[in-house]
DNA sequence: TCCTTATGTATAC
DNA sequence: TATACCTAAGGAG
């Protein structure tokens, strides 16, 4: 949509407001930092802010749909309705035209460039950018005595990283997830990091799902190293994997193949 | 039809 | 640490 003059409009009525701020404007571009999204729009003189903030939390979803208004991308919908749609964003005409989708997400708002900058500042380096300093997450890691596992869940220590990597990252590092940041040597937090943007990497160009453990998946497969594996055999070792509640939420790891 | 779960986070204690 | 919030799918009854 980028370029195009996108039509704006929240059907569900909770972003009407917003969309009606947003309607005929340009999209200029969209960026991602960590698991938040930001489409910036042409000023159109009204004092508007420019961009549109979306953070699909637990349960948010784009689906994406083509002129014949066949879905082309996204979550399938199986009971579909108009009724939860958040913001439909539409661009193009007659054959060309494109819908977005956006339902369930937590955060869907317009924000001036301070507001940017805030939310930009509370984040900590992202694998999946080109300018990631993954030294500053180091320095939040080595001072604090949280387990690692809860420190990867910290969007200002790795931003978009969540449960899967908090999980898969410590596994392919062979740390135990429980070992205190400050136990973290700076080779491990390196060997971390590098196995985060090679894998969330990987994760991009498939366009999802996630597959850590390399070899052919079959399409539309996830397939983990420890991540829900509770009780089945390490693809390494064949020690259980083992499952823990950690910052209200489960951990999961292999005792045989991750170092404490 | 109801209940649970889901790759998240802000807020109130 | 508990809970609220948002939506949809799958399973139990």
């Amino acid at each position: 949509m980028a370029g195009r003059p996108v039509h704006a409009s929240s059907p569900q009525g909770r972003f009407a407001h917003g969309a009606a701020a947003l309607d005929g404007r340009v999209l200029e571009h969209a960026e991602a930092y960590g698991k938040n999204l930001f489409l910036r729009f042409t000023d159109r003189g009204d004092g508007a802010p420019p961009w549109l903030h979306v953070h699909l939390g637990l349960i948010g979803a784009w689906r994406w749909f083509d002129s014949a208004g066949t879905q082309t991308a996204g979550r399938p919908l199986l009971a579909a309705d108009g009724a939860n749609r958040r913001l439909l964003l539409q661009a193009g005409s007659g054959a060309d035209k494109v819908s977005a989708d956006l339902r369930g997400a937590m955060t869907c708002a317009l924000v001036d460039d301070a507001q940017l900058d805030t939310l930009l500042a509370r984040l900590g380096p992202d694998p999946l950018r080109v300018d990631a300093e993954p030294a500053g997450g180091y320095a939040l890691v080595r001072r604090s005595g949280a387990p690692l596992g809860t420190l990867l869940l910290r969007q200002d220590v790795v931003a978009g990283s969540g449960l899967i990597w908090r999980c898969e990252a410590p596994f392919m590092a062979g740390i135990d997830p429980h070992r205190p940041g400050r136990a973290v040597s700076e080779p491990e937090w390196a060997a971390l990091w590098s196995h985060l943007v090679t894998t969330m990497t990987a994760a991009v160009a498939r366009g999802g799902p996630v597959v850590t453990p390399p070899g052919p998946a079959p399409a539309g497969e996830q397939r983990f190293w420890v991540f829900r594996r509770t009780g089945q055999p390490c693809r390494v070792c064949a020690t259980p994997i083992e499952v823990e509640p950690m910052a209200g939420r489960s951990v999961w790891w292999c005792p045989g193949c991750q170092a404490a």
